[in-house]
DNA sequence: CTCGGTTGTTCAATGGTGCTGCACATTTCC
DNA sequence: GGAAATGTGCAGCACCATTGAACAACCGAG
């Protein structure tokens, strides 16, 4: 019986818990635990307990498995950071051409930009040319897509699907209350904003295109 | 902070287990541990390590997050069933106005489309006058986008994002295997094809669209 | 029926380690 | 300069995962 190496989970929740820009200690107090505790956890120092595992998967909003996979480490450039808030995806991420390989993009190898509103953009796809931005957004608790509260118009339309957390839309007169597997798309013309009132993140999919 | 219930791992370690045919003491000598220990985790008298966890899972050739998922099992809703291979989603969904009444849908409103080869897909949503479909896309166990086994071509350009399962893409000479949370994007003329190879289904967030 | 072979359960005992609390070296900001 | 962040290292304790043996129940063979 070969000892079975059991797969880097500490690297793989740094890299997530940085992606929600938490710091070490607020993960802490979400989850429950001392903040030296997942600093452990995080240098592989220590293994977690199955519940303390299964707190800070789904304080961070993701599923166990995504920490198993074998999502290969991979060398997650060490966050593409981008201060202050930006209006538009494709403007954000301008400045930073495709560096793709090939079609398949992992969760490692994605492009981060973080928002100062506690909102975090990472780079799905995209195909040089094109005015598409195939992204996947996640809003911290509190965390909204406009920090001044105000709402944001744009060219184009947008389409998302929200797969965990709760998020709640002001689009135009109306607001809406998303949960997980709900979607929306609408011209990006109406005012709009997203806010995370819960205390867990909302991660969703989305799609942001503008015809020009 | 709530106390956070862990699912019942063991009674679904002990249901698995079952289900492979093994005794206790076989899975333990599998897994390299003593007899009693397994008996603890599966009655919920003890929680197991991480690595012990991990150790049981690939013992018994099933994915951690499966420990994890609630029931879930099939609960697919009961299908408007469309009988026939369909090219093209907008093809498909064609005969079908747009009935949406709102920006959002939620999973119990969508419309849903099933294909004879184990694929589903479900309308996310969609903005009249456009040629771009938003699917939640769902790949049962043996399930591929052709059921002839050919390669698909079409114009426009598509995006996806896999939420949960494992799928993969054949794209032109080359194959890929998507994970939960990778992403692909790619030109629609290269010929491809999906395929579920695991023995769970594979569901992801789908993004078609066709440029006239 | 009695044996040897299973099956899974339970018990006390122990060794390991998950976890905490604090101190430390940093950096940033006022 | 201090104050408040950041992540890390260490010592120590208590808890609990893990063990091995003894347990009751079942089954087929002799």
């Amino acid at each position: 019986m070969s000892p079975l190496t059991v797969p880097p989970v500490g690297a793989r929740i740094r890299q997530t818990r940085l992606a929600r820009g938490m710091s070490l200690r607020a993960l802490a107090r979400e989850v429950g635990v001392s903040a030296s505790l997942i600093s452990q956890i995080e240098t592989g120092k220590s293994q977690p307990s199955v519940s303390t595992l299964y707190a800070i998967t789904t304080a961070l909003g993701i599923s166990v498995e995504s920490l198993f996979d074998a999502g290969e480490a991979a060398a997650l450039p060490p966050v593409t950071a981008a201060p202050g808030t930006v209006l538009h995806a494709l403007a954000a991420f301008a400045a930073d051409p495709g560096r793709r390989i090939g079609p398949l993009v992992t969760p490692g190898e994605r492009e981060v930009l973080e928002l100062d509103s506690g909102v975090v953009w990472e780079r799905l796809g995209h195909v040089p040319g094109t005015d598409v931005d195939f992204l996947q957004v996640t809003y911290r608790p509190g965390g909204a897509s406009s920090s001044s509260g105000g709402l944001m118009r744009h060219t184009g339309t947008e389409y998302g699907c929200l797969t965990s957390g709760e998020l709640i839309l002001t689009l135009g007169f109306d607001e809406y209350t998303m949960r997980p597997g709900d979607a929306v798309c609408f011209e990006s013309t109406t005012p709009h904003r997203y806010r995370n009132d819960g205390d867990v993140p909302a991660v969703g999919v989305w799609f942001v295109f503008s015809d020009t």
